[in-house]
DNA sequence: CCCAAGTCCTGGTTGC
DNA sequence: TGCAACCAGGACTTGG
């Protein structure tokens, strides 16, 4: 289940391989992934265009292309973004084909495109469940990434910024996390890795941490992103980068589905249960 | 049949 | 009383 450090690995290798490269053709396109516009659209407009740089912001993918045209996109729960893939797979939701843009004398500075013209490119996402979406858009990305709070990793926010955020909060402190318009990128596994490190419990209301503690859960927020980015994600269930290539932060869980076994901190043992609609394990022995 | 999960949507509650 | 902010829970999806 993609979230931050999943989504900025496959956005890291999206922009060394497609920077500088002009989409070609539509080959397919799944109109379920799209809510406000049809693939007759997609296939009328993206041809042609050439990506300038690929952004992030939280789980959302963000394919700046020249013209001012937005490509947004969002892996869901089980999406998985190909470039060249060796084998054909099952649950393709679109195909789109990229060549390195005709020579006009210039000297070429996309970093794909220096592989010469006349290749192409695959670019192929897949998903069982359906969850994961795209949006064309003109003059910025999808209007929905206007709710989302700033990057969890990336965006600029501080512990003062937590701590406003948290103020007054009466939903607990998972739910809280997990709500991408306060901090954009967390999700089950990484806001229950989160909380483990910070020795909070999940259970506790959002409002109630003191100051030491909003930072606490700041510091830890950034250090657990970066191990997780740092690893190239993890590849719990079922994911994968552009290469096929599975992370490696799965080996390195202290919470996220431990419940039964004992806790790497204190002894105790993990126990489970649901927050904000989702699984969630700690410690209650040390977590509080 | 239930579980997993991210986001959107709805309906209910709280507090000013 | 009215309204907005807030919060909980269901819908969606399909393989294990």
């Amino acid at each position: 289940m993609p979230e931050l450090p999943e989504v900025e690995t496959v956005r890291c290798q999206l922009d060394l391989g497609l920077t500088g490269l002009t989409f070609a053709a539509v080959d397919k396109v799944e109109p379920a992934m799209m809510r406000d516009c049809v693939p007759e659209e997609v296939e009328g407009l993206l041809p042609g265009h050439r990506i300038e740089r690929i952004d992030r912001i939280g789980k959302f993918i963000i394919v700046v292309l020249d013209d001012d045209l937005f490509l947004t996109l969002h892996l869901g729960m089980t999406g998985q973004l190909l470039i060249d893939p060796v084998e054909p797979g099952a649950h393709t939701r679109f195909v789109f084909r990229l060549a390195a843009e005709a020579s006009t004398g210039g000297d070429g500075e996309g970093r794909a495109g220096a592989r010469g013209p006349g290749r192409e490119t695959l670019l192929e996402f897949r998903d069982m469940r359906k969850f994961g979406r795209f949006h064309l858009t003109s003059g910025g990305p999808a209007p929905r990434l206007r709710q989302l709070g700033p990057d969890a990793w990336k965006g600029e926010w501080d512990a003062a910024y937590l701590q406003h955020r948290l103020r007054g909060r009466s939903a607990p402190l998972k739910a809280f996390l997990l709500d991408q318009r306060h901090l954009a990128g967390i999700g089950n596994i990484y806001a229950d890795e989160i909380l483990w490190w910070t020795g909070l419990s999940p259970l506790r209301e959002a409002g109630s941490l003191v100051e030491d503690q909003a930072c606490c859960l700041a510091d830890e927020i950034r250090t657990r992103l970066s191990e997780g980015v740092r690893l190239l994600g993890c590849s719990l269930s079922d994911f994968i980068d552009t290469a096929g290539q599975p992370g490696e932060f799965q080996d390195w869980l202290q919470a996220y589905g431990r419940q039964g076994q004992d806790c790497r901190r204190c002894g105790g043992t993990m126990t489970r249960t649901v927050v904000g609609g989702r699984g969630t394990a700690y410690c209650p022995d040390c977590q509080r």
